[in-house]
DNA sequence: TAAATTAGCGTACAGTTGTAAGCTGAGTTG
DNA sequence: CAACTCAGCTTACAACTGTACGCTAATTTA
């Protein structure tokens, strides 16, 4: 094996250390460096060969967490355009995300609201990503206006990922009820925001 | 000064301390029962006398913080009825709130998505209160029919937590433009229930 | 007033932390 | 093949942690 395909793969066993720490009740802010290596089965020091800090670790599993979002978006446009309804099919495909990876959703939901301001921005970055991506479809879909649109979306993505904080600790049951209760949400700002905008026509 | 004045004293010296620390940028994990005591100004070891552990100052502090909401909840009703839009107060007094109390709402924001159960717990059951109130307060005031009008409740209460979150580290400008929007949203959301409920007479 | 209670303190200890310093051995390069 | 690079290791240290133990001094109780 070359000596940067062993030493990329020692890094992937880090940021799988870290996911796995994280997977028991843990924030980034509280798993240490040497719980980090013990994990992946290095020696302490051995980390500062891949990161500067755990902040820098932090923030490539931030990124990471990032990129599965996207990969989640994509996922739902395309179940979207081959048939279903766009709020069925978003939540859907919403929370079986976050039943498979419930541990990179742990992350980014315990990270917004967390300890550092950098880990903050860069989930709130994610967050707008999503948001932004709801709104462009809502505004080509719907031909609703601009700033209406946005502010939809914005509402949208805010219901549906404090559902998924509700249902990422719950059962298969519970998980059900939590997807029927947003979606018939969803629709109730989907409703409103075309009485809102019929009745304020441009 | 009497015995159990002295400790009483103590205690909320414990707990103010407590809440400082959470002021700069900590979880209830991440501070030590040292900086408590520290910050405290209390030997470390005095800390037992009043506490078992720091979960149970974890406890405690989100037990006075969903005191807190309380009283705001009491006070955005009060300002209600002597007049002005439900939305509208509703909003502006929950934005006082976190403004003039932003510890105490950091505190909730950042343990309901925490490391503890125990206080993630406790936060949902504060929160659930919050929403209750006022789901009761849409089925008296707007006679909306119960399912519906839990399920406006809870995505009201959803969407101004989320915003709050936002308007936590916020300016005054920009918080101002956060209350705009959120009321903007609710108002989505409650055409959108009227509508929903509306095109489906029971 | 004598005895009992107890809030708070000081000392102590074992465990964990981040990271500095320097070594080794295997892969890379000339 | 010889020189170089560098991922990972061991050892070491100072800082910090929670908490056990026993003392003191002041309030409370009898």
């Amino acid at each position: 094996m070359s000596r940067q395909e062993q030493k990329q793969k020692t890094r992937q066993s880090i940021i799988d250390a870290a996911f796995q720490l994280l997977n028991e009740n843990r924030t980034l802010s509280a798993i240490s460096l040497r719980e980090v290596a013990r994990e992946a089965g290095i020696a302490p020091t051995s980390f500062y060969r891949h990161f500067k800090d755990m902040d820098e670790l932090g923030l490539t599993l931030v990124d990471e967490a990032g990129l599965a979002l996207r990969q989640l978006m994509r996922q739902a446009r395309r179940r979207i355009a081959s048939g279903g309804g766009v709020i069925d099919t978003s939540v859907d495909t919403f929370m079986e995300f976050i039943t498979a990876n419930s541990n990179v959703f742990r992350l980014l939901l315990r990270e917004h609201t967390g300890t550092s301001a950098a880990y903050r921005l860069a989930v709130s970055r994610e967050i707008q990503h999503f948001t932004d991506e709801l709104s462009d479809y809502i505004i080509e879909q719907l031909k609703i206006p601009h700033d209406i649109a946005v502010l939809q979306a914005e509402s949208m993505v805010r219901l549906v990922f404090s559902a998924g904080a509700d249902a990422l600790e719950a059962d298969a049951i519970l998980k059900a009820a939590i997807s029927q209760r947003v979606k018939k949400q969803l629709r109730f700002i989907q409703l409103g925001s075309l009485a809102f905008w019929q009745k304020l026509p441009d």
